[in-house]
RNA sequence: GCCUUUGUAGCUCAGGGGUAGAGCACUUCCUUGGUAAGGAAGAGGUCAGGGGUUCAAUUCCCCUCAAAGGCUCCA
């Protein structure tokens, strides 16, 4: 009996029946069997040594497929367990997943407490271990079986584990001394791992509840070539020097105190002309699309909170009432402005020829994050929305809510943020407690989002559990230096708060009827905004936003007239430029400015001051030539009408 | 909030039981220079804050605060 076996290409090979993936890949070349890690069989992935189960399609996973990686990295935690438990003896186990960037496995090493010193010693017996060649070894075990192993060695976490397993489903593998209960796949065997590092260590609660007990998470990475991992950790550091918390204090645009407190930033002069940049850009913006601004106060009182649920919700965890000194009236500094627009809202009656009504607002809120989840800009106590909520007919939804897609794409387009993805976020689907509204009114809304972002074509991911509490949303997620997503902007789609509020209009029926709200910030908050905005440029901003678009470096300081001369007729065209008085030498005046990232360098030595012209040179680039400040002063204004997009 | 780590000049960091050091930045002076660091001098620190051990603490111990990496959370 011979077995048919369907590769990517399309090609049919017959082997005999139990041939392995291995086989496969040995008979294409031996160069592909070294380097195949796992298979993929009929879609799901499997160790290369397992028997093919009959006729079959095929694809060998190496290191240049994602599942490879993950497998490698998944066997890689076994193999770092094995090292940790030479190492430790009595180490219990958690799980040991691959992740994005490697893996991780949770531990309980009882009363002993491991730091990054002990790092090398876990990475060079993983090395020993690793040449040994040990061959990843799978057995189908009984339950009772499994349960007598993990009983024997007293690792009560695995126990849990298997209590959750059904007989018959249950696998053990094994490379050399160490078995772990797992359900695979693994690679063949450990040679594949040539290159370990064990990354960082971090505490973790056991099954992600923090009623239960924290273990140490040890993360680790590895490489089929030392080579590999040495460009990983390049890689890091590279990313490391984008990171916004350290560009934000080199370009001088942010800072926190002590005094002030944690996770509430202080904006420098030049962040907060970034920052005024950004909110005229939307509130031009947003002027097209028919919003009317609206302001309201920092606090609000508590009533306003326990109408619209957020009291019931969060209450507990916020910070604690303003109270009044006599009349005992409480407020709570505003977590939201949605509240108080919903009161906006109903300061009149409303007719259906009113609506959509767009209320904008740049709303300051504050709310309390615990200590250890504050990070730079992008997660603070107090920060800005650029928030407004479009009370709408249930007719007009799905239109307003394309509108504000477009709004969101031209803000991703003006500020150059090319890698985003559209997170599509419903509810969650097993527990509908945390969410407050009716069955109908959340699957309406769930439908408008879902149609909307298919409507717009736009690369989606559906994530169930990620809906705010009053409604489903649409999240814009944008990666920064380090790989990490973000969500930044947002539309939300609220059948729930218009209810709470009893928020009406009169149709053209005469009768009253609920108006929907969306609710929607394209910036998300500024504050972390302005973070992926430094890290994903580098802190080289898009001309039309960075804080100095020019600056003029005299050859000496016989030219310091004439540069002021210059600063004059550019801010004329509406061109951010300064002068560099500094007695310092040309040389000196470039390093620095470019350092500082200025877009453009204008030097004026004793030619340019004759003839009336600046010597060019941009940031990255070098010397453009000489020209008049009139000809830079249109070149600059072109680069940024075209990235404007026309606003 | 929890786990691990960290906190010395504006910044980056060295040091270490006997009341502190470098580079850069800053101030002043010299230099007036042509596309990524000109020279000299000077000033600047309750060694995060509080408590303890000690003849003596910035150094050792405890607590608090803040920061880093995670976990839980995120309207």
């Amino acid at each position: 009996m011979k077995i048919d076996v369907t590769l990517p290409d399309g090609s049919v090979r017959q082997y005999e029946q139990g041939a392995t993936a291995m086989d496969v890949a040995r008979s294409i070349s031996e160069g592909l069997a070294r380097n195949v890690l796992a298979a993929k069989v009929d879609g799901e992935v499997r160790d290369a040594h397992r028997p093919l189960p009959g006729n079959c399609t095929l694809q060998l996973l190496t290191w240049n497929d994602p599942e490879g990686k993950a497998t490698m990295w998944h066997s890689s935690a076994h193999l770092m367990a094995e090292a940790l438990e030479s190492l430790y003896p009595g180490v219990k186990f958690g799980i040991g997943p691959p992740i994005e960037h490697g893996f991780y496995y949770d531990v309980d090493l009882g009363d002993r407490v491991i730091t990054d010193k002990d790092f090398p010693a876990i990475e060079a017996r993983m090395k020993e271990l690793a040449a040994k060649k040990n061959v990843y070894v799978r057995t189908e075990v009984s339950k009772p079986d499994a349960i007598k192993y993990f009983t024997g060695k007293g690792d009560e976490y695995k126990l849990e584990l298997i209590d959750g397993l059904n007989d018959g489903e249950i696998t053990f593998y094994r490379q050399g001394d160490f078995v772990d209960l797992c359900r695979g796949p693994h690679i063949p065997d450990t040679s594949a791992i040539k290159a370990s590092k064990v990354l960082s260590i971090a505490g973790a609660y056991w099954r992600g509840d923090e009623t239960r007990k924290q273990l140490t998470r040890i993360y680790g990475i590895t490489f089929p070539k030392q080579k590999e991992l040495e460009e990983f950790l390049t890689m890091i550091e590279e990313a490391k020097k984008r990171d916004h918390r350290k560009l934000g204090k080199e370009l001088d645009l942010f800072t926190f105190s002590e005094k002030v407190g944690a996770g509430l930033p202080l904006w420098l002069p030049k962040g907060a002309a970034l920052r005024q940049r950004l909110i005229d850009f939307m509130k031009a913006a947003q002027e097209k699309d028919g919003y009317v601004p609206v302001i309201t106060p920092h606090i609000g009182g508590k009533q306003l909170y326990i109408t619209s649920g957020h009291w019931e919700k969060y209450g507990k965890d916020s910070f604690r009432p303003i109270t009044t000194p006599h009349e005992g009236e409480e407020f709570l500094l505003k977590p939201m402005n949605c509240p108080h627009h919903c009161e906006i809202y109903a300061s009149r009656p409303r007719s259906y020829k009113d609506l959509p009504l767009r209320l904008a607002e740049f709303g300051t809120v504050y709310r309390y994050e615990q200590s250890g989840e504050l990070h730079g800009l992008t997660r603070v106590r107090g920060f800005t929305q650029d928030d407004a909520h479009l009370f709408c007919r249930p007719d007009q939804v799905k239109e307003e809510f394309m509108k504000v897609i477009d709004l969101v794409l031209k803000v991703i387009k003006a500020l150059e943020l090319n890698d985003f993805e559209a997170q599509v976020s419903l509810r969650d689907k097993a527990d509908r407690s945390k969410y407050i509204g009716s069955e109908e009114n959340w699957e309406k809304a769930e439908q408008a989002i879902i149609d909307a972002a298919k409507e717009k074509g736009l690369p989606t991911q559906v994530e169930y559990g990620e809906a705010a509490f009053y409604g489903p949303k649409l999240d814009f997620m944008i990666k920064d230096a380090l790989g990490r997503k973000w969500q930044l902007g947002t539309i939300q789609v609220d059948y729930n708060l218009p209810e709470r509020f009893e928020l009406e209009y009169v149709g053209s029926d005469n009768q009253k009827h609920r108006p929907v709200m969306i609710h929607r910030a394209p910036f998300g908050s500024l504050e972390r905004f302005v973070a992926v905005l430094i890290e994903h440029h580098a802190g080289r901003f898009p001309l039309w936003l960075t804080p100095e678009q020019a600056l003029l470096l005299p050859i000496s300081d016989k030219y310091l007239g004439a540069c002021a001369n210059v600063v004059r007729s550019l801010k004329d065209s509406d061109i951010r430029a300064s002068v560099d008085e500094r007695n310092e030498k040309i040389g000196r005046k470039i390093r620095d400015a470019e350092l500082a990232r200025v877009p453009f360098m204008l030097v004026v030595g004793e030619k340019e001051a004759e003839q009336g012209t600046v010597s060019v040179r941009e940031h990255g680039q070098g010397d453009l030539g000489t020209m008049t400040p009139a000809a830079f002063a249109e070149m600059v204004n072109d680069r940024v009408r075209e990235q404007l997009g026309g606003l």
